[in-house]
DNA sequence: AACCGTTATTCCCGAATGTATATAACTATA
DNA sequence: TATAGTTATATACATTCGGGAATAACGGTT
């Protein structure tokens, strides 16, 4: 018996596509997932990139990981182990200051969004083209 | 400082590839994963392919198992998963006998390990495909 | 100098997995 | 009837993962 695993996160504002992309055809699904691996472990996956997403929208770690559910530290940890792979950062944290400090993504971590998704879409047709063929 | 994760277990006689499929370029790798859910969690994966494979190879679950460098508490999950969301069974097990008993695959467990590798090379290709065009 | 909100860091805890181990149940064969 | 090798099942234990909470550091602004 076992319980079905929690959401790593919940959708908040933004209409979220799951970090699982799925194809269903009679009952089954074809699902799957795809990340880009740097020199020490996953460089850029879903989760990570949506965290991107949601700290340019927010400028803030703290409140990119609070719409998305999901704890400062583990937000923290995520973006550290981006920057540490990436050849250029692609987050750019300032401490301190009028507002306390904040985070925006550099150009290379806008490059890296949109690069990411561009794969990802290719992920999803190829998903709903082969799900299409599942016969069990 | 994270401990590269234990591989699920040992390639043993066959050439094994990995469960993640990859594709490097210049220090990144697009790696990815497929499998197919049913109506409760995983229906069949990589893993869990193998593990058929073996099933028919030695005629044992205990011994596909052990061949694997898995523990037979979780081979026999697999099976009861696979089998309890599978139209018609993929695996016939039989206890007692002059050998103690066995395992073996149904037809249908032979075609769904053919359909799974089928689609699985596809997506390695996608991998290939996309993953040569990676620049960050 | 005090304030304030954010980054940076550490420690503790619970959930989820999967291994290890022990034991019962089964049944063709000798 | 006893044997043997496998399936079936439960309990205990280790590891990993991420959340929660607490705290320090930081530095414009007032």
């Amino acid at each position: 018996m076992r319980r079905k695993t929690r959401p790593r996160f919940k959708p908040s504002n933004k209409d979220l596509s799951p970090a699982d992309a799925a194809v269903r055809k009679g009952g089954y699904e074809l699902k799957g997932r795809i990340w880009i691996e740097g020199t020490s472990g996953t460089f850029l996956g879903y989760g990570r990139v949506v965290l991107l997403e949601r700290i340019a929208e927010f400028g803030s770690i703290s409140k990119a990981a609070k719409s998305m559910g999901m704890s400062y530290r583990h937000a923290w940890e995520l973006v550290d182990s981006i920057n540490r792979q990436a050849r250029r950062p692609l987050i750019e944290t300032s401490v301190g200051g009028k507002k306390g400090g904040g985070t925006k993504l550099t150009e290379a971590g806008r490059e890296a969004v949109e690069g990411f998704w561009n794969i990802y879409e290719k992920f999803k047709r190829f998903l709903n083209k082969e799900g299409a063929s599942l016969q069990f």
